[in-house]
DNA sequence: GCCAACGTTGGC
DNA sequence: GCCAACGTTGGC
């Protein structure tokens, strides 16, 4: 019997995340143009953050984050394929998985109002601001969706 | 293997 | 534009 928390076989399949992106670098709109082919979410260069990518299964749900300028969470990502070879990396080293777009915030979430609410106090976009794709707890992932207007959190 | 120096990210 | 926090590099 294993429990990791993250993953547990029926129960919560699906784990959330949360990748950030300098809207002058990849933004949201460019993300949605993609469609449901997706893109690759590459030029990682964070083993941390690779990490996370490795974990990732197909299906996974993510905040598309607009960092510096904006500072919140502007849509919904869903993982289409797995970490594979980052194909702007020729050592080798770096991987990444393909999100595509799932649907707007109704209302972006800003960052000073996930700072503001207490249960949120845990989230790694307050505690580790420089980690560009980071986990999110079922609680966390409920309670974001829910400042961002959507009544129904997407399911995979 | 430690740690000082440096580079980068991203909030303020 | 500044700087704190974090990560990486490289000399010892």
């Amino acid at each position: 019997m294993e429990m990791d928390g993250q993953q547990s076989e029926g129960l919560s399949s699906v784990a959330y995340w949360l990748f950030k992106s300098e809207p002058g670098d990849w933004s949201w709109e460019e993300q949605k143009a993609q469609g449901a082919k997706g893109e690759e979410w590459s030029r990682v260069r964070n083993y941390q953050a690779r990490n996370f990518m490795r974990e990732m299964k197909v299906g996974d749900l993510g905040f598309f984050y607009h960092s510096v300028k904006e500072k919140r969470v502007v849509g919904i990502v869903k993982v289409c394929a797995e970490a594979h070879q980052d194909s702007e990396d020729d050592t080798g080293t770096w991987e990444c998985v393909d999100v595509a777009a799932v649907c707007d915030m109704p209302e972006p979430v800003h960052l000073d109002q996930i700072k503001a609410e207490p249960k949120l106090e845990k989230m790694v976009l307050v505690n580790n601001s420089r980690l560009s794709v980071q986990p999110v707890s079922d609680q966390e992932w409920k309670i974001v969706c829910r400042m961002g207007g959507l009544k129904e959190p997407p399911k995979a």
